[in-house]
DNA sequence: ATTATTACTAGAACAAAATTCTAGAATAGT
DNA sequence: ACTATTCTAGAATTTTGTTCTAGTAATAAT
């Protein structure tokens, strides 16, 4: 999170220099005084926006609660809305790599599709606030990171597409549209998150989570009944 | 939507003249004039809310394109916020309704479960300003809209369990925890639907809703294989 | 009919909050 | 040592949501 290299000012440079290799030399203080910074503004940020909104929270509170001046936070994430899209990058990227990793490891379709599940329900029950916030959808991605989103995208449905591929060819599996695999999978237990988190149900995702891997496996494996 | 009686100094007002019948006299133009006015403010705010968000949308572009004044906006919908508030259970209110409306004259849990899904893919593929809205969830409710949802959502649970209960009872749909039918039944639609408002998936939901339907069918339906 | 009250419209004035600007300090590269 | 760049800082500016005051039309009360 912290050495993330992500702040505008890099992103927006086009000079060559920015390809110069870094030599993580003698004195780092400044350097990690930095990334302290950044960390401690996209922490207090996540726990604000998760709160009220990103509307609903000032830069101010922000400044305040992570000792940092407006030249600084604008010379970082350039807008609030930076904040937001640096937290929610670096949210998906994480929740992507995880649900992977407790994907790819299995063997057969169940437990594969099953896992899915379980991590989708821990994952937000280990971490309301960062869940809260992905699932919210008020953020506004520039171009630049819209395009970078698109394409990790794009990357993951193709890993979870391989894993699935040969689980199709078996009958384990039904085939469908690629883009129905995640819906039905994880929309279930990400429906139930949503209403976990806004205080709509009383079940939290971890609770209910064998349930629901259960459920969403009986979706999408090949039925061998008559409709 | 038009005389929909919900402008703000009706709903703060506690003195008993607001009770008095209101005769629909002779000269309807005011009364006429002033819905057409709220009507076309929230037209253009759903515009602007589901294209760019709440926050991006500024007072000026719909007092501008609504052709409105600053104090009539403030006098009916009190605040930015508020007309979110009247679009959003404005909505809520449409779609429950809708669902219902398509469950209940089904007798078999099959065709009902099915007749949900479908309803949801029509409705977000019909109006997808108004669904993109909606899922979006960046709407800070008053106590007393959050209040009044709460009471409309508990009457739509009520509702939708009574059809259940008896094909729970007559072993056709498994029994769970109240709170994961509508996650299971209805989750992989949104979820699909969101992915198509956001432009992240180009099959809107009607086109993949016969699918859909049958895979949420398959997960809520008692299952009489071995695991 | 006259008056009083209320609903509504209108836009100037205000306040709050986001962002820009200018300047200076620390650091890295040459 | 010198120069360019990154980073920090906070005052100044701009933007934008909201309040206020005033006036008009409609309805209710007397």
């Amino acid at each position: 999170m912290g050495n993330s290299d992500s702040d505008i000012c890099h992103r927006n440079m086009t000079s060559p220099t920015m390809f110069h290799k870094r030599q993580a030399g003698k004195s780092q203080t400044r350097k990690s005084q930095t990334s302290a910074l950044k960390s401690r503004v996209m922490e207090v940020s996540l726990a604000h926006f998760s709160d009220v909104g990103i509307e609903q929270t000032n830069v101010g509170d922000i400044l305040q609660d992570a000792d940092c001046s407006v030249g600084s936070l604008y010379h970082h994430f350039g807008s609030k809305e930076g904040i937001a899209e640096a937290l929610f990058v670096e949210g998906v990227d994480h929740f992507n790599a995880g649900l992977l990793a407790a994907l790819l490891p299995r063997r057969t379709a169940s437990t594969g599709i099953k896992a899915m599940v379980t991590f989708c329900c821990e994952w937000v029950t280990d971490q309301p606030q960062l869940a809260a916030f992905l699932l919210s959808r008020e953020i506004k991605l520039s171009e630049l990171a819209r395009l970078e989103l698109r394409e990790k995208d794009r990357a993951f449905g193709q890993s979870t597409y391989d894993w699935f591929a040969p689980h199709v060819k078996s009958g384990e599996l039904q085939a469908l549209p690629t883009g129905l695999y995640m819906p039905l999978i994880c929309g279930p237990t990400l429906e139930c998150s949503r209403m976990w988190l806004s205080g709509r149900s009383a079940r939290s995702p971890g609770e209910v989570a064998a349930i629901l891997a259960e459920a969403s496996w009986q979706s999408v494996r090949k039925s061998v009944r008559k409709p």
